[in-house]
DNA sequence: TATGCAATGTTGTCAGTGACATCATTCTGC
DNA sequence: GCAGAATGATGTCACTGACAACATTGCATA
C-alpha cells in the first residue's frame, strides 16, 4: 500500500481503533468523528463510507468490545476443571479477567452496555454479549459437572454471576472506591458468590 | 410569580427534570441545553447561569440521581429487623428497590456511575453515591447483629452487594437479558448472596 | 425607604460538528 | 480491458456549546 493512495486501505479498523482509544481518552461526549479522520488523514466524509453515523460507529465499538471480552474470558478459563479447587479456580480467573478488562476500558465497558443502539445493530450487540455471558455459563456448568458447586438452572446462576462481576467491574473502575482495593473486592465477590453456591 | 416575568423562578429545577425526562427518551447524547431552554421558555444562554456548561448540568444530574436512590433505598428498609427472616426481607427489598430504580430510569443510572464527571463535582458526586453505599451497609449490619449472616467486614459485603444489585439492575435494563424475567434474575442474585453469607 | 450590587435573563456571535448531496478516483469481477 | 461497485473528496447546512456584552430584577443594608 503506498504512503499516498487515493484509498486509506483500512480506514473502518483505522477509525475503530482510534475511536476506541479517543473515548478512553476523552470520553463518548467528546469524540468527534470529523477530528477522527483528521487524524486519520482522510476527508471529513470519509467515514460516513463506513459508518453510517454517529451511532453506528459507538454500535461497532460496542459489539467489537463484546469480541474482545469473550476471548479475555475464553483465554482465562481454559481447560476443564477436574478438582472442586481447579473449579473455583477457574471462576476466580473468569472474575479478574472481566475487571481486568473493565480497568483496562471502562468506558467501553459502559458503551457495552448503554442502551441506547440502533434498533438495526440490536441483533449483533445481542449475540455478541451473549457470547460473554454463555462463557461465563460454560465456567458454570463444569463446576456442577464435577460436583463442586450445587445444582440449579445454569443460565440463571451464570447471568447473576456476570452481573456481579460487572457490578465490581464498574465500581472499581468507575473511582467511586477509595477505601477498599480492587483485587479485594474481586476476591470477595467471588468468595461470596461461590460459598452461595455450595451444595 | 407572575406569568411571564423576566426571571424564570426556578429554572434550575426545571433544567433538571426536563434533562432528566430528555436523556431517558434520547439519551445522553441526544441532550440539547439550546432545546432545554426552549422548552423552558428562556433564552438560549440562559441556562449557563445555572451551569457553567454541559458537563456541569450532567454532573448534577448525577448527583441528584445518587440522592434519590438513597432515599428509595431508605424506604425501602425501614426498621431494624430481629429475627433472620427479616434481616433476608430486608436484603431482598434492598435488591428490588435497586432495581427498581434502575428499570424506572436507566440512563440516568448508567450516568451516575460514569466516570466522565467534572472534577470540581467529584467530591459532592463521591459522597451522594456514598450514602446510597452506606444504606446498604446499614441492612449488612443489622443481619449481622441479630446473627442472621456470619461476621465479616461490613463495608467489604456492602460493597459487594451493592456491586450485585448493581450489575443485575445494569442486565436487566439494558436489554441483553431476553430468557430470565428481570424479577427472578433479582431474586436468583439477593438468594445466592445470602447463602454466600450464611455462618 | 432608597440604592447599589448580585443574581438572573437576553441578544449576538463564533467555531466545531454531524449529516447529506454531489462529484472524483480506484478497485474488482467478468 | 471495461463497467460498475467501493471508497474518498468537496461543498453546504442547520444545530450546538461556549462566550462576551448588555438588560432587568431582587435584595441587603445604610
Amino acid at each position: 500500500m503506498p504512503i499516498h493512495s487515493y484509498h486509506h486501505g483500512d480506514l473502518r479498523r483505522t477509525l475503530l481503533e482510534a475511536a476506541a482509544a479517543s473515548i478512553e481518552a476523552n470520553g463518548v461526549e467528546a469524540l468527534s468523528l470529523r477530528q477522527l479522520a483528521r487524524d486519520a488523514g482522510v476527508s471529513h466524509a470519509a467515514p460516513s463510507r463506513h459508518f453510517r453515523d454517529k451511532q453506528a460507529l459507538l454500535d461497532a465499538l460496542a459489539e467489537d468490545g463484546f469480541n474482545r471480552l469473550t476471548v479475555s474470558l475464553d483465554e482465562a478459563t481454559q481447560g476443564a476443571p477436574t478438582t472442586p479447587t481447579e473449579a473455583r479456580q477457574r471462576f476466580d480467573d473468569l472474575a479478574r479477567s472481566y475487571v481486568g478488562f473493565a480497568l483496562a476500558q471502562p468506558t467501553l465497558l459502559s458503551l457495552m452496555f448503554s442502551l441506547k443502539h440502533a434498533p438495526s445493530a440490536r441483533a449483533e450487540l445481542l449475540a455478541a454479549g451473549h457470547a460473554s455471558m454463555e462463557l461465563t455459563m460454560r465456567v458454570v456448568v463444569a463446576a456442577q459437572e464435577i460436583g463442586a458447586i450445587g445444582p440449579g438452572d445454569p443460565q440463571r446462576i451464570a447471568l447473576v454471576a456476570f452481573a456481579t462481576f460487572h457490578g465490581v467491574a464498574i465500581l472499581t473502575s468507575g473511582g467511586l472506591i477509595d477505601e477498599v482495593p480492587a483485587a479485594d473486592l474481586v476476591a470477595t465477590a467471588s468468595e461470596l458468590f461461590w460459598n452461595g453456591l455450595q451444595p
